[in-house]
RNA sequence: GGCCCGAUGGCGGAGUGGUUACGCAGAGGACUGCAAAUCCUUGCACGCCGGUUCGAUUCCGGCUCGGGCCUCCA
């Protein structure tokens, strides 16, 4: 079997993969703050990371994927000071921040879910980790924190390499023109909190007694704690947002480090901790997705629409049309959104459950060596091994249909195996399922049906402008009149 | 101001030092009462200026334009 390269934005190259534990896949990836809604950008990136994890499985690894849930941490504005965003929703909402936690996490539950992404081992949640965060703080405290009245600060100039992964320059190198008024009595402009202490005479919601006062862990300090706790130093693969490349990610690996040289003396078995072995980043591998862009720019949860996955389904499209739109393009390429192309990607997908379903009654054969698809399986392996090509993978599956004069059976089990890696689904889905009502139809089913039984008495009677009539009604109310079709009809979307 | 990325046909989007994927849309055909759906076939592109090279869309430099990050964000 091809070995799988992946791209690691750490050292910026392609790197075979090499487990650090014989056969089995460790892989941590950053989830949601659960504060609102996700919208289709944000779920990109686990599309993405469903993807490595299916690969991973496809290669054979055992797979053990945790996904994190920040419930606690992050802030509205400044680096160190503000608003929780997570307070803030609550006091809008007038309801309970654990309240509002868990509605936003079943939320997102319900997109992964419609988008068929695998669940992962474990949904690590974040306020179920404090007392271990204040227990690794503690550990690190001495050598590479202080304390300042609105927290404990992580001194980033104590460990090497500190913003490696973000091609950052450090303070010396750079003049920091900062745009945010910064903390008083930080070290470093790149200094991040590991701990944020309630204000005094301040009573938070979610907070917590520590060595540093009561307070609330830093936004950082979770994906430390969980991915040491449940995966292990080092573990294979840390993915996120291409974001998390610039802040996140470089802090957590400087926490990792110093965790890492607390405990071990030196860092992963490297003095002083340095970058160049990304074993000493606490992960092997980090890897990012490109963002989801549209005209107006970035994702936007505050101006515009607001692309929430339910959006998609209300105007009549399959999620799964969403997960073929992130699929046609390599996951470290912006993708631009537009509703033309969800379109596009929606027919692209019908055709492919047409195709499969063709395949329906045929009992999957094992997978012998067919030498018809000798190259599309080929094909299909070759690109899922090179970082991960989708759309060269997509391009390979349709091959495999477009096979001619061979078992059936063979060919189902061909598909199969190729559409387990996508999660495209297509033995699941039915294009009855696919024909999603939109949510502005000016017509039920059962009407549709009804009109088509009239038209159909007007056909066998040869009275067409009667049978055209009733079409021109149809089409009029968004319904799209399909003769040779077994499904009959369908709704012409216009969005 | 600093760091970084991109520019491919109507749209989306791969990839490559020499024959330039694929999808959607378009065109033609089969099928249909006519359409639609489906199937088959198919036209169309590598931002600009230099350089390297036998040869560049692909490598290098400059330019223009666009975008991201530097503040929580996938």
């Amino acid at each position: 079997m091809t070995d799988l390269k992946l791209f690691n934005s750490l050292t910026r190259e392609i790197e075979t993969f090499t487990p650090v534990h014989e056969g089995e896949a460790r892989v941590y990836t950053c989830g949601p703050t659960v504060y609102n809604y996700p919208h289709i950008g944000n779920m990109r990136a686990y599309v993405f990371a469903d993807i490595l994890g299916r690969t991973l499985s496809f290669k054979g690894y055992k797979l053990t994927h945790i996904i994190n849930i920040t419930d606690v941490g992050h802030l509205t504005d400044d680096a160190d000071e503000g608003e929780d965003k997570m307070e803030k929703m609550a006091a809008e909402k007038a309801q309970s921040i654990w309240d509002i936690a868990r509605h936003y996490t079943e939320a997102y539950w319900a997109d992964i879910e419609a988008l068929g992404i695998r669940q992962p081992a474990k949904w690590s949640v974040a306020t179920d980790y404090v007392p271990e965060m204040i227990e690794f703080a503690k550990g690190i405290a001495d050598k590479h924190c202080y304390e300042l009245d609105s927290g404990l600060y992580f001194d980033t100039s104590t460990v090497a390499d500190y913003g490696r992964l973000a091609r950052a320059v450090s303070d010396e190198e750079a003049e920091q023109v900062s745009r945010i008024g910064d903390v008083e009595g930080k070290r470093n402009a790149a200094d991040f909190a590991l701990w944020r202490k309630t204000p005094a005479g301040e009573k938070r919601q979610m907070e917590w007694d520590s060595p540093w006062g009561p307070g609330a862990p830093g936004w950082h300090l979770e994906c430390s704690v969980m991915g040491e706790k449940l995966l292990g130093f080092p573990f294979d693969i840390h993915t996120g947002g291409i974001d998390h490349r610039e802040i996140h990610h470089p802090n957590e690996i400087a926490q990792n480090q110093a965790f890492a040289q607390a405990n071990h003396g030196s860092c992963c078995g490297m003095e002083g901790g340095a970058l160049d072995n990304p074993t000493n980043s606490g992960a092997n591998i980090w890897m990012h997705n490109n963002f989801l862009v549209e005209r107006s720019g970035k994702m936007s949860k505050s101006s515009g629409e607001f692309l929430r996955l339910q959006l998609l389904i209300d105007k009549g499209f399959h999620p799964h049309a969403y997960r073929m739109m992130c699929l046609q393009a390599h996951y470290r390429s912006e993708l631009e959104f537009s509703w033309e192309g969800l379109e596009a990607a929606l027919t692209r997908l019908k055709r492919l459950v047409i195709a499969a379903a063709r395949l329906r009654d045929a009992d999957a054969s094992p997978v012998a060596e067919h030498p018809k698809f000798a190259a599309p399986l080929a094909k299909f392996e070759e690109a899922m091994a090179d970082d991960l090509n989708t759309p060269i993978a997509l391009t390979a599956l349709e091959d495999a249909l477009s096979v001619k004069k061979v078992d059936a059976g063979i060919k189902r089990a061909v598909v199969e195996s190729m559409d387990a890696v996508l999660g495209l689904g297509l033995f699941d889905l039915t294009r009855e399922a696919m024909r999603i009502r939109p949510e502005n139809a000016e017509i039920i089913e059962e009407e549709i049906e009804a009109a088509l039984v009239d038209r159909k008495a007007a056909r066998a009677e040869k009275n067409f402008a009667k049978s055209d009539a009733i079409r021109d009604a149809l089409a009029a109310k968004g319904v799209e009149v399909m003769d040779g079709d077994p499904l009959g009809w369908e709704w012409a979307l216009s969005v």
